[in-house]
DNA sequence: ACAAACGTTCGT
DNA sequence: ACGAACGTTTGT
C-alpha cells in the first residue's frame, strides 16, 4: 500500500485549492469530463473534474503533516513570508517528503522553490544530491519518466497503488463492467476492482516497500540516501508517477482547448492568476496540527499502523540522513546569489536583488513560467509545436503598445486576478521574494519549470543560481543567462529555463519582443516571467506540448517604484516616470531595456506596455513566442503573414480570452480554421484578408455558432464573433454568400472590408442594407475597394 | 456516508 | 501517446 510511501511521507494527492477562477467557476457541461458526471446525463466513469475547472494551484490536502515533526503547515501564525516560508509544508517533487523547512537540518536554502505549484520545491537534501527531478539523481537510470520531467512538480507522486483493495464498491453500480473490470475483475464481477496486480508487488512493496524501500534504501528518494541510490525503485516508480501526473496535465490543456468552445464563459487566461492561492495549503495549514509524531498519512489504512511504526523509523532514519532536525533552521544557508546576480547586476547596474532580505530567498518566481514552458516544451519534446525556429524573419518592430488600460475587457478582468494570484502565491510570492527569490529563481528557472526542473538537469549545479538569478530578475536572467553566467545552463534548460534551448529560446524571446533581428538572443521570455508572481501553473511538466502548458499572465504584482542604485540610494526617477518613457519604446526596445536590470525587468513587463503584439511575418511561431504573448495578455495581436499553426493558434486564442483585436491576414485557412473551435467573446476587430484558400463556406464555419447547442451557453447563438465590430476580408475568393453570413452572425458589424474580393456583386451590397439587416444602420464604413460596383448599390444606405 | 475528483493503470 | 476507466483519497 503505501508503496508510494516510500518517499517522503505518503504521497498526498493535492487537491484544489477552490480559490483560483478554476475553481470558482461552474462545470461548463460541455466538456468531456463534465458529460461523464452524472448530473450531466453521463455514466460517471471518469470521474475527472470539469476541464475549465483544473485547478491551476492544487494545494497540500489538510491532512498533510509535517515529515519531521507531524504537525500540519503553520504559516498562518507568523507574519513575516520568510517565517510563512519556514512553516509552511513543502512537498519536494522529487523526494515526494513534506516537510516544514524549519525542520530541516539542512539549510532551507537549498531547496529549489516550485513557484509554479504552491508549496512544492526541491528539498536541500534532493538538491544538494543532486537529484534533479531529471536526472535524479536516482540514480536511476531507471525510467523515470524519461523526461526528467519528474522533476516538475508533481504533485504527488507515489503511486499508491497500493492499495489493492477491492472492496468494492461501486461496480455495482457500473453496470456493465467495462471493459476492464471484466478483464481483471472478472472473477467477482462485481466487485470489481480492478486491478492491482499490484497487490502483489504491491504488497510486497509496500509492506516492504516502504521498509525496504525506505529503509533500505532509498528512502525515497530524497532522503536516505539519495546517495545511494536514492530511488532506485522508488524513485523510478515516483519518476513515473510523476509522469503520468504530466500526462494528464497535458491532457487536460488540450481537452481544454478543444473544450474552450463551449467555455465560452469564462476564460482559461483568467485563471491564471488567481491560483496561486498560495496559502491555500496554508489554510490547509489550519488543518490538523494534531498529529505529533506520526507522520503517517492518513490514508493508509489498512496495515497502516505497522507501517507506520516503520514509516516513523524510516522517518527517523531519514531525518537523520538528511539532517533534519525538528526545528533547525537553517536559513542562513543562503549565499549563492551573488554569483549569478552579479552578472546581471552587474550589467545593468540593478541591484536590487537584495531587497528582500539579505539573503534571497526567492526563487522563485514564477518568472520563467513563460520561458520556462517554452523551453520545457522544447526540450522536452516538441512533437505539438513547430520546430522553434529561428525567428528572424523580417519583421517590423511593431510599435509599443500603449493602452493604458485597455486590455481592459478580457483581461481586466483576469489580471485582476493575477493580483490575486500572487496573494495566492503568497506564499511563492512572497516569500518569493525575501527569501524564495532565490529559490525561486532556481524554479524559475527551472520553474520554469516545473516541468522543466527536471529539465533542469543542467540545472542542478546552477539551480541554485540559476533560480536566483531567475527569480529575481527575470529578465535579467534570461540575459545572463544568455549572456554570462549562463551559458551552461542555457545548454539545456538551465539557463535556461527561459530559453530553453538555447537558440531556439533566445529567438523565442526576441521574437516576440523583438523580432528577431538582432537582439537575438535573450530577452524575451523572461521580461515575462517577470512577474513572478503566478505561480502555479499547472504546467506540464512535458515541455513540449504547449498545450499543457498554462502560461498565466504576469500577475501584477507590486513592483518598486524606484529604481535603486548601486550607491545604495533610489535613482531620481519614479517608476511612473521611467513608464512613461517605455512607453515611447518599441516592443523590442522594450526587451532591450528588460535585460537591463530586475527593476526596469518588471517595468517593462507592465501590460500598458504590451496592449498589442505584432509577430506579422515572422517567419515562425515558437512555443517561447506563444507563452510570450500568453503572459502578455495582449488586447491586440497581429499574426499576419506568419506560419502559425492551427495548433498554436488555438492554443493562444483560448488563452486570451480578453483579446480585442487579430490580425490572421495572410495566414492559411488550415491555420485560421482554429478560430473555428475558439470562443472569442470579446474580439472586437478580426482581420482575416488574404487568408489563404479561404472561401465562403470557411467564413461560414468561422462565423456560424458552435454546432453544439449546448455550448452555446446564450452568447453562441448570435456566433461565435458576434461582438465583431470591424472584420477585414480583403482580398479572398468570397462571393455574395458572405454578406449573408455576414448579416447574420455580425450584428454589429461597423466596419468592413471587402477590398480586393473579385466575386462580391451588388448582391452584397444589397444584402448589407436591406431593411432586414441589422447592419444597415450599424455600418458605418465598407471598402470595396479594387471592384466595380453599381453606382446605385452603394446609394442607399451603405455609408461609404 | 457521500460526492468530487486525483492519480494510476489499462486498452487502443 | 491517448483516452477511458476506476480505485482511492478528500472534503463535507
Amino acid at each position: 500500500m503505501s508503496g508510494s510511501k516510500a518517499l517522503g511521507g505518503a504521497r498526498r494527492r493535492r487537491t484544489r485549492c477552490r480559490r483560483c477562477q478554476a475553481c470558482m467557476r461552474t462545470e461548463c457541461g460541455e466538456c468531456h469530463f463534465c458529460k461523464d458526471m452524472k448530473k450531466f446525463g453521463g455514466p460517471g466513469r471518469m470521474k475527472q473534474s470539469c476541464l475549465l475547472r483544473q485547478c491551476t494551484a492544487p494545494v497540500l490536502p489538510h491532512t498533510a503533516v509535517c515529515f519531521s515533526c507531524g504537525e500540519a503547515g503553520k504559516e498562518d501564525t507568523v507574519d513575516t513570508e520568510e517565517e510563512k516560508f519556514s512553516l509552511s509544508l513543502m512537498e519536494c517533487t522529487i523526494c515526494n517528503e513534506i516537510i516544514h523547512p524549519s525542520c530541516l537540518k539542512m539549510g532551507k536554502a537549498e531547496g529549489i522553490i516550485n513557484d509554479e505549484i504552491p508549496n512544492c520545491w526541491e528539498c536541500p537534501k534532493c538538491h544538494k544530491e543532486g537529484k534533479t527531478s531529471k536526472d535524479g539523481g536516482d540514480g536511476s537510470g531507471k525510467r523515470r519518466m524519461d523526461n526528467g520531467e519528474v522533476g516538475r512538480w508533481k504533485l504527488t507522486d507515489d503511486p499508491p497503488p497500493t492499495k489493492k483493495k477491492p472492496p468494492s464498491l461501486e461496480d455495482g453500480g457500473r453496470q456493465d463492467g467495462h471493459k476492464r473490470k471484466k478483464e481483471k475483475e472478472l472473477p467477482q464481477d462485481s466487485g470489481p476492482k480492478k486491478k492491482k496486480q499490484k497487490p502483489n508487488v504491491s504488497e510486497t512493496a509496500e509492506s516492504n516497500g516502504p521498509n525496504s524501500s525506505t529503509g533500505g534504501s532509498q528512502g525515497s528518494g530524497g532522503g536516505s540516501n539519495s546517495t545511494q541510490s536514492p530511488t532506485s525503485t522508488a524513485s523510478q516508480d515516483q519518476r513515473s508517477h510523476h509522469r503520468e501526473k504530466l500526462e494528464r496535465f497535458k491532457r487536460m490543456c488540450q481537452l481544454l482547448e478543444r473544450v474552450r468552445e463551449s467555455s465560452s464563459s469564462s476564460s482559461s487566461s483568467s485563471e491564471s492568476d488567481s491560483e496561486s492561492d498560495s496559502d491555500s495549503p496554508s489554510g490547509s495549514d489550519g488543518r490538523r496540527g494534531s498529529e505529533p509524531s506520526s507522520p503517517v498519512p492518513v490514508a493508509y489504512s489498512n496495515s497502516a499502523r505497522e507501517r507506520n511504526r516503520e514509516r516513523d523509523r524510516e522517518r527517523d532514519r531519514r531525518l537523520a540522513e538528511l539532517g533534519f532536525s525538528a526545528s533547525e533552521d537553517s536559513e542562513g544557508s543562503v549565499k549563492e546569489e551573488e554569483e549569478e546576480d552579479a552578472v546581471e547586476e552587474q550589467v545593468v547596474g540593478d541591484k536590487p536583488r537584495r531587497r528582500g532580505e539579505g539573503p534571497p530567498r526567492g526563487r522563485k518566481g514564477l518568472t520563467t513560467d513563460g520561458n520556462d514552458e517554452e523551453s520545457g516544451e522544447r526540450s522536452r519534446k516538441s512533437t505539438p509545436l513547430p520546430p522553434p525556429s529561428p525567428l528572424s524573419s523580417t519583421q517590423p518592430p511593431p510599435s509599443s503598445g500603449h493602452g493604458p488600460s485597455p486590455g481592459s475587457e478580457g483581461f481586466s478582468g483576469k489580471r485582476s486576478n493575477g493580483s490575486e494570484t500572487r496573494n495566492g502565491r503568497t506564499r511563492a510570492g512572497v516569500r518569493d521574494r525575501e527569501t524564495q527569490e532565490k529559490e525561486n529563481a532556481n524554479n524559475s528557472g527551472g520553474s520554469v519549470a516545473n516541468h522543466r526542473h527536471g529539465t533542469g538537469k543542467g540545472n542542478k549545479g546552477n539551480k541554485i543560481r540559476n533560480n536566483k538569478q531567475t527569480g529575481s530578475q527575470p529578465t535579467s536572467r534570461n540575459s545572463s543567462n544568455s549572456s554570462a553566467s549562463t551559458a551552461t545552463t542555457t545548454s539545456n534548460g538551465g539557463g535556461g529555463g527561459l530559453l530553453g534551448p538555447g537558440s531556439n529560446s533566445s529567438g523565442g524571446m526576441s521574437a516576440l519582443a523583438a523580432s528577431p533581428r538582432s537582439q537575438p538572443s535573450r530577452m524575451a521570455p523572461r521580461s515575462q516571467m517577470m512577474k513572478r508572481s503566478p505561480p502555479a501553473v499547472p504546467s506540464p511538466p512535458r515541455p513540449v506540448q504547449m498545450e499543457r502548458h498554462l502560461v498565466r499572465p504576469p500577475p501584477a504584482c507590486p513592483e518598486p517604484h524606484c529604481l535603486p542604485l548601486d550607491s545604495g540610494s533610489s535613482h531620481v526617477m519614479p517608476r511612473d516616470v521611467w513608464l512613461r518613457v517605455f512607453q515611447h519604446l518599441s516592443q523590442r526596445e522594450l526587451c532591450v531595456c528588460m535585460r537591463v536590470c530586475r527593476t526596469w525587468s518588471r517595468w517593462c513587463c507592465d501590460k500598458r506596455l504590451w496592449t498589442q503584439i505584432d509577430l506579422s511575418r515572422q517567419r515562425s511561431i515558437t512555443p517561447p513566442m506563444l507563452s510570450g504573448i500568453i503572459r502578455r495578455q495582449p488586447v491586440s495581436l497581429n499574426l499576419s503573414y506568419t506560419n502559425i499553426s492551427k495548433k498554436q493558434l488555438m492554443w493562444l486564442i483560448n488563452r486570451l480570452q480578453g483579446l480585442l483585436e487579430l490580425n490572421v491576414s495572410g495566414c492559411p485557412w488550415s491555420s485560421v480554421s482554429a478560430l473555428c473551435q475558439a470562443a472569442c467573446p470579446c474580439l472586437r476587430l478580426l482581420d482575416l484578408s488574404r487568408v489563404e484558400d479561404m472561401k465562403d463556406s470557411h467564413l461560414r464555419e468561422l462565423l456560424a455558432p458552435p454546432t453544439d447547442t449546448r455550448t452555446a451557453h446564450g452568447e453562441s447563438r448570435g456566433g461565435r464573433f458576434q461582438n465583431v465590430t470591424e472584420l477585414r476580408l480583403a482580398g479572398l475568393d468570397l462571393t455574395d454568400v458572405t454578406s449573408r453570413l455576414l448579416v447574420r452572425y455580425l450584428p454589429h458589424l461597423t466596419k468592413l472590408d471587402l477590398s480586393q474580393c473579385g466575386n462580391i456583386t451588388d448582391q452584397t451590397i444589397h444584402t448589407l442594407t436591406s431593411p432586414m439587416s441589422p447592419l444597415k444602420d450599424s455600418l458605418a464604413h465598407l471598402n470595396l475597394a479594387g471592384k466595380d460596383y453599381t453606382v446605385d448599390s452603394l446609394a442607399p444606405n451603405t455609408p461609404r
